[in-house]
RNA sequence: GCGUCCGUAGCUCAAUUGGAUAGAGCUUCUGACUUCGGAUCAGAAGGUUGCAGGUUCGAGUCCUGCCGGACGCGCCA
């Protein structure tokens, strides 16, 4: 890969100038400015400053060792030390070139493959799934892709919400005031009708509230009627959630619920207390960060003075139980802003317990969806909207401008056309802006199917699409492909070119994403590719254009089209071949 | 009170974490040839990046102080 050479001349040509650098730092990135540069250095500034160092200086020297005349038309030092190289045409091409051969699609697999855990999802048992999961379901999926498609060898887990104090109120709602038809008609309301029930009763009635205790407690000492009805609770659960994530595309390696660390919990305590990371305090084990500033304000507790374990508990356990089964060099757990105070404590508390443990642990972390009101959805407000019924809305909406646009086509290929166009704007919006901040709910927002969302760019991919399908068409000799695939790419145009070197920087793009798990990135350079490559259409003939333009015309609509592909894929989203 | 995050065009948001002239979409206005798909494109308009200082070659980004907001802070998850 061009960007690759470049860099490994580069990091030679630094270290044979600066001793002892810290090669770890990326050191070439696409040029912000085009007009600067196709690429430039990035760190180089920086790695000055710390060996203090004059920048453009020890630009200078690093210029004088490299040699990057076969790939880059020239090099040259700019503002503040920076040095920004412009690529050769040719180079160009002979990267395009392997690429429409099948040898990459302009990103390398991870030099080292790390083994990667990730969390996300987890929505609680018995409460319906809203928008405010949403977040957390597409975001975990998509960064699970990112690695995967880089080479890592990932395990998704859905660490479900099942073991939860929810359970005490739920019961007694189960003994009191079940419907059974309504249960069967959708288990999830019903559900979420009991715990609203349940919840309301205990503001009010302290005797209920304490039943709730009692039911929650008689559950984790496996009192085997409350035993059976949990296990009916979350089966019903787990049938919806399995819907959803179908229709979402999402898929995990494993679903272990916070239930499966129930026998783990008590050890867990017991060793805490035992190496006295934990001590007895108010009838509570209690750890405490007498030693770390940050977090002395903020003991964590991991058993309750009833006996019962709490959050803190099953995630410590679940940590060990990750680490034992499958070694991780990292997990990336994905929930929302409020839950970092939480992370650091757990991660903290693990550190003493296991420190000799490698693994890196990563919270992502994204803002909270909010209601018009500017408040966080709630369950117990009431105002939330249910996910499956923003992605039935997202369909419909999108049926109907297919309906409209593909008049002609058969009513079951339109839905299929819509599910695609729908749910992919959904995923979209919710990737698109930068996770840390929070968005209010809006359903044109969240349903929007023009400007910068994803039926743009799947309507680029359709465009593609019909070219090769009309080229097919009206295409005499079959020999065509054979006979153009060997023929080398000429790119003359301004608009060719640029597209062109939009699609290098795919694998610089990806590895962002990976690196701190920010799928915008990838939304926006799939924007611009998308951008790039209509004006690439407006501009450039394909079919009509003469040979050898032609060839090459059609080779760089190819590729566009693999990385579009590609990239809505790790984004979630389908593509369409018409819409 | 302490901590985390945020404040960018009329609206919704970007800005690859300290880089070069702060970019998109929506909205508004003006245009697009019997052309490979008009779910498109070109152009215009829109900014003292909440305020005031500071750090340096360089600040939307870092530091300090204000103003405004969201979230969190021992028995919820």
């Amino acid at each position: 890969m061009l960007a690759r050479s470049i860099e490994q001349r580069l990091r030679e040509a630094v270290a044979s100038v600066v001793d002892d650098a810290d090669m770890s730092t990326v050191l070439v990135r696409p040029c912000p400015d085009p007009r600067h540069g196709d690429l430039q250095t990035s760190a180089l500034i920086g790695l000055a400053k710390e060996r203090n160092l004059n920048p453009r200086q020890l630009a200078r020297n690093v210029l004088g060792k490299l040699d990057v005349a076969e790939c880059c038309e020239h090099a040259e030092i700019a503002g503040a030390g920076f040095i920004n190289f412009r690529l050769k045409p040719a180079a160009i091409c002979s990267v395009l070139g392997a690429a429409a051969r099948g040898q990459h699609l302009f990103f390398e697999p991870a030099r080292s493959s790390r083994t990667i855990v990730v969390d996300f999802s987890s929505p609680n048992v018995a409460k319906p799934m809203h928008v405010g999961h949403i977040r957390s379901t597409i975001l975990g999926d998509c960064l699970a892709r990112v690695l995967r498609l880089l080479g890592h060898k990932v395990i998704t887990d859905n660490h479900l919400g099942d073991w939860g104090t929810q359970f005490g109120k739920l019961l007694v709602g189960w003994k009191r005031n079940l419907n059974r038809v309504a249960l069967d008609l959708d288990a999830g309301a019903e559900l979420e009708r009991l715990y609203r029930h349940v919840n309301a009763a205990c503001e009010s009635d302290a005797a209920v509230l304490e039943s709730a205790r009692q039911e929650l407690v008689g559950l984790q000492a496996g009192d085997p009627e409350n035993l059976v009805a949990w296990g009916e609770m979350t089966s019903r659960s787990q049938a919806q959630f399995d819907a959803l994530y179908a229709r979402l595309g999402v898929r995990f390696d494993y679903t272990l619920g916070e239930s499966f660390d129930n026998p783990m919990l008590n050890r867990v305590v017991y060793e805490l207390e035992l190496r006295g990371i934990a001590r007895q305090s108010e009838g509570a084990s209690v750890v405490f960060f007498d030693d770390d500033p940050a977090l002395a304000p903020h003991p964590a507790i991991v058993q309750k003075s009833d006996g019962a374990s709490n959050y803190a508990t099953t995630d410590l356990a679940t940590l060990a139980y990750r680490l034992e089964k499958w070694n991780p060099d990292e997990i990336v757990y994905v929930t929302d802003s409020r839950q970092q105070l939480h992370f650091k404590q757990v991660f903290a508390i693990f550190r003493r317990w296991h420190p000799k443990a490698a693994v890196k642990l990563a919270h992502v972390w994204f803002g909270s969806i909010l209601g018009q009101d500017g408040k966080p959805f709630k369950t117990r407000t009431g105002d939330t909207v249910k996910l499956a019924d923003l992605l039935d809305e997202a369909e419909e909406r999108a049926l109907r401008v297919v309906a409209e646009k593909q008049a002609n086509l058969a009513p079951s290929d339109q839905r299929d056309i819509a599910r695609i166009v729908g749910i992919g704007a959904v995923k979209y919006a919710d990737l698109l802006p930068n996770r840390q901040s929070d968005y209010v709910f809006d359903w044109d927002k969240m349903l929007a199917l023009c400007g910068n969302t994803a039926p743009y760019l799947q309507y680029a991919y359709t465009r593609i699409h019909g070219i090769f399908r009309k080229r097919i068409e009206s295409s005499s000799a079959p020999t065509d492909f054979g006979a153009t695939s060997r023929r080398d790419l000429v790119l003359e145009e301004p608009a060719e070119v640029e597209l062109a070197k939009h699609l290098l920087n795919f694998g610089s793009v990806l590895e962002a994403v990976a690196g701190e798990y920010r799928p915008n990135y990838m939304c926006n350079y799939l924007y611009e590719l998308a951008c790039k490559f209509t004006a690439f259409y407006e501009s450039c003939p394909v079919l009509k254009a003469p040979e050898p333009a032609r060839h090459s015309r059609l080779t760089l609509c190819d590729l566009t089209a693999r990385v579009l592909r590609q990239g809505l894929e790790v984004l979630g989203i389908e593509t369409a071949e018409r819409m």
